[in-house]
DNA sequence: GAATTTTGCACAATCGATTGTGTATTTTTT
DNA sequence: AAAAAATACACAATCGATTGTGCAAAATTC
C-alpha cells in the first residue's frame, strides 16, 4: 500500500490536458464559460487521477467553511440527541457539515464554545442555551457578521434571532387541565429554573390552568429545582408527608416525573389513585416505568430539521432582517399515570 | 450596529505596528525569533482591533481542518449519544472541532458520509459500523492518507486500525454464567447480525458459558435479530410458547430484554421466578423497567474519550506503524431480573 | 577593538481554488 | 463579405496565514 502519495490538485489536471486551471476549475464546477468537450475531459481525467477539491482552499477564497455549529447542554440528553439527528439530516443534505459541542449547562462554558466556533468559521450556528445563560453578549460577534444564528427550544428572546419552539405554555395549560379534567383538585409542580423561558412557560400554562378552574395556587406546591431524578425523588417525599398531600404531579421533564413514580409507590401510594403524574418530554423511560407516564410528546427531530433549514434560509435571503419564531406542536399523551385502569398499557 | 465590517487581518495589523505581517504571525504564535516588547505589542492591537485568525488560510497552509469526523448508526442511542459526548470532551479540549454524521445502520450511507468527510479534509475520522457494513474500502483513502483511523464498539478486525471495544465475549460468557449460577437451566439468547463483531462475540460467550457448565447448546433457543422492542417481544413470546419454555433469557441489548419483561409479564410469567432476564448496555430504561434488569454496564462515554485520544496520538506518532486495540471493562450489574428479591432496588 | 555569536525581523514563495477581465476564434447576422 | 455577437479559454490577482532563508543590528567573547 502506498503511502503519502501526493495529492492532486487542478493544477495536475490542467497540465496534463494542455488546459488552464481556472478552466479545469470551472468544468469541475459547470461553469457555462467551459464547451462540453473539456468540461467532460476534465471530469473524466479528475476521477482517474483521484483528484478531491480541496475544500480548505476553496473555503478560503469564498470565505466559507460548509460547517454548522451546534452548541447543546449535553448531547446524551434524549431530547438533545434527537435534536441533533435531525439537525443532520437536513444539513447533510444541504452540503454541510454538523460541529457539535456541549455547554454541559454551564454559562462560561457556552461562551467558550460559542468562541471556539466563531474562530472555526462556521456558516451558522444553532443553539439551545445552557441553564443558567443570561446573558448573551457571546452571540454577538455571529450577528454582526451575518452568521445565520438560530435558537431551539431553550431560547431567548432578548435577541433579534430565529427561533424554533414549542408552545411550552400551552402544553403545559393542557397537562393541567388534563389533571383537573380526571378530577385533581391539589395539583403540584416540579418546575425548573425560570429565568429559562420553557420553564417559565410550563409553570405559567401551569398556573393559568389552575386560575381557569379556580383552583387555588398554593406557592409550597411549586417545587424549583433541576428536575434531576433525585430532585424528583426529594420532592415527591416532601410533598407526600405534607399534613395535606397533592393529589397530583405535574412535572416539567420526564426524570422527575418517573422519580415521582417511583417515590410514590415505594411509600405505599397508588398511582395514580391517589397521585396521578404527569411529565413532560416523552423520554423512553416515560413508557417503560409503571404505570407507564401520561406526558407531552415532543417533535424534537423536526425541531432539529426546522432549525437547520431556518440556518439555510438565511444564507438563501441574506437580506431578510426579520427574525422568524416558529412554533411546533405537541401533543398530550395519556397513560396509566394518570388514566385509571380504563386506558390500555401502550 | 454595524454591519459587514471588513475582517481584521495580520496584515492590518502589521500596517499599524510597522513590522511584517511575518511578525505578525509569528508574534501571535509565540515564536521564539520575535522580541518580547513585538510580541506583547502585536498581541495587544490583536485583541484591541478584534482580530480572529482565519483558520481556513491557516487551516490551507498547514493542511488541517483542527476537525474529526465520526459516523456512527444513529445519534440518538443512548450509547452512540454517550460515546459522543466523550469524544467531544476530548477534541475540545485538544483544540478540535467533531463533525458527526449518522449511517442510519446503512451501509451505503456510511460511504457517503466517509467521502464527505474525506472530502471535507477532517484530520482523523472515529467509526463505530452500521449493522450491515460488509466491506470497508471506503475507509481505504483515511489509510492511505495516513488519517487517523478508529473505530469503536463495532469495530472490523479485517482492517488494520485502532479499535476501541469492550470485551463482549467475557461479558456475555459473565452475564450467561450469572443465570447459571442463580439456578438457570435452559438460557434463551436474543442475538444480533452475526457479521457484527459485537454480537458474534457476545452470543460465543453465551455458548463457552453454557459449555463450560455443561449445558446443552440449543439452537432453537438463539434467536437472530435486530434487536428492537417488537422483536423482543415476539421472540419471548415464542420462547414462553414452547412445549418446554427456557427459564432465563441474556439479551444483547436493553431494548428487547425490557420488552422480554414486559412481555412476560403480560403473559403472566414471574420474573425472575419463571424467567430470569440478562440485558447488556445499562441503557436507562433498564433501570426503571420492573423488576429493573440485570446488564452490562458499558463505559460509553470512556469509550468516546479513549477513541478521540487515539486519533491524538495517531496524529503525533505518525511513525508507529502497529495499530492498538484497546479493550475496556464492562461489569455485570446484577437487578432484581435475575436476583429475586435478595437484592434491593436500586 | 576586532571577531564571533545572538537577537529580531523582513522577503518572498507557498498552500489550492476562484474570479474579473481580456482575447482569440468561431458563429451568426445583415 | 464585413460587422456583430457568441463561444471557449487563459492571465493574473486574490483569499490570509505560514515558513525557509537571509541580513542587519546588538550583544558577547577573546
Amino acid at each position: 500500500m502506498k503511502r503519502n502519495k501526493k495529492e492532486v490538485t487542478i493544477y495536475d489536471i490542467a497540465e496534463e490536458l494542455n488546459v488552464s486551471a481556472t478552466t479545469v476549475s470551472r468544468a469541475l464546477n459547470d461553469h457555462f464559460s467551459i464547451g462540453k468537450e473539456t468540461t467532460l475531459a476534465v471530469k473524466k481525467l479528475a476521477k482517474e487521477m483521484g483528484y478531491r477539491p480541496n475544500i480548505i482552499a476553496s473555503g478560503l477564497r469564498k470565505n466559507k467553511t460548509n460547517a454548522i455549529g451546534v452548541i447543546v447542554s449535553w448531547i446524551h440528553r434524549p431530547f438533545i440527541s434527537s435534536l441533533i439527528s435531525g439537525i443532520e439530516e437536513v444539513a447533510d443534505k444541504a452540503g454541510y457539515n454538523v460541529i457539535i459541542s456541549q455547554s454541559n449547562d454551564s454559562f462560561e462554558k457556552e461562551i467558550t464554545k460559542a468562541q471556539t466556533l466563531y474562530a472555526s468559521r462556521v456558516d451558522g450556528l444553532i443553539v439551545s442555551l445552557a441553564m443558567d445563560t443570561k446573558s448573551y453578549n457571546h452571540f454577538y460577534p455571529f450577528q454582526q457578521n451575518d452568521i445565520p444564528l438560530v435558537f431551539v427550544d431553550r431560547v431567548s428572546f432578548e435577541m433579534e434571532t430565529d427561533r424554533v419552539i414549542i408552545n411550552n405554555f400551552d402544553a403545559a395549560f393542557t397537562a393541567t387541565e388534563h389533571l383537573i379534567n380526571i378530577g385533581c383538585k391539589r395539583i403540584a409542580h416540579f418546575a425548573g429554573a425560570q429565568h429559562r423561558n420553557i420553564y417559565k412557560e410550563r409553570q405559567d400554562g401551569y398556573v393559568e390552568a389552575l386560575k381557569k378552574h379556580n383552583l387555588p395556587i398554593e406557592e409550597n406546591l411549586i417545587l424549583h429545582s433541576n428536575l434531576s431524578m433525585e430532585e424528583g425523588w426529594k420532592g415527591t417525599e416532601y410533598l407526600l408527608n405534607l399534613s395535606t398531600p397533592p393529589d397530583a404531579i405535574f412535572s416539567a421533564n420526564d426524570s422527575a416525573a418517573v422519580s415521582a413514580i417511583q417515590c410514590a409507590k415505594e411509600m405505599g401510594i397508588k398511582i395514580p389513585e391517589e397521585l396521578a403524574v404527569v411529565g413532560f418530554n416523552n423520554d423512553r423511560i416515560s413508557s417503560i416505568v409503571e404505570p407507564a407516564l401520561t406526558t407531552i410528546g415532543h417533535p424534537a427531530i423536526d425541531m432539529g430539521k426546522i432549525a437547520a433549514q431556518q440556518v439555510l434560509k438565511q444564507k438563501e435571503n441574506k437580506d431578510v432582517v426579520e427574525s422568524e419564531t416558529i412554533v411546533l406542536k405537541t401533543e398530550l399523551i395519556i397513560r396509566e399515570s394518570s388514566a385509571g385502569k380504563a386506558v390500555k398499557k401502550k
